[in-house]
DNA sequence: TCATTAATTCGATAGTTGTCAAAGTATAAA
DNA sequence: TTTATACTTTGACAACTATCGAATTAATGA
């Protein structure tokens, strides 16, 4: 993964509130053995204090930055964690 | 490490040039066996193509993140690789 | 079909960021 | 003490970002 796709996951994480949902999706995707794996963009409203439309705009900012992937169900939105990118940066990190 | 903080870590990577900057580091760093420990400034430099005030401004967003640290030898800056900031963001990855 | 819930798109705006040129400070060397 | 090198500060500006309210689309259920 080149300079300018890693620096563009980390600006995803960037802010304060992205930053949180995708600390959700990850614990919820942690979990899932008994639950469904991936987490409802529902349940991550309520979680902070800004409007629909914005939280629509973040996550299409993790999408984008192949941090996560959603797929419809229904009326619902479900994220996943990118393993492949996580581990990306994982592996940034640790100087591989 | 809280989430403000983590996320002005991010975002401290989230600039290509100041990504750059923490690479150049962080590969120094891992050397440093017949060496001496540590990265100058004036090496780091040419490797981009921006200026030295966009440099100093970058190098300083990066120890306010506290990704880094620096030290004056005389003339010249030193950079070194805060590991218990970067051990974090690691950790954060994994889901720990 | 109508009402409800879930999510997105649009337009606007206040605030932030990356960059530079010019001027300034710090240290060392001649 | 003058000169040169290394780096920082300041001020400016274009570009970008986070957020909102209002309107819109999507899917479901009554």
């Amino acid at each position: 993964m080149n300079d300018l796709k890693l620096s563009r996951a980390f600006k995803a994480l960037s802010n304060p509130n992205r930053l949180r949902l995708y600390t959700e999706i990850l614990l919820r995707h942690e979990e899932g053995v008994t639950t469904e794996p991936g987490c409802a963009l529902t349940e991550l409203l309520p979680i902070l204090k800004i409007g629909a439309p914005t939280v629509s705009h973040h996550i299409k900012e993790l999408v984008n930055a192949d941090l996560i992937r959603v797929e419809r169900h229904g009326k619902f939105i479900i994220c996943h964690i990118n393993e492949i990118t996580r581990q990306a940066l994982q592996d940034f990190l640790t100087g591989s």
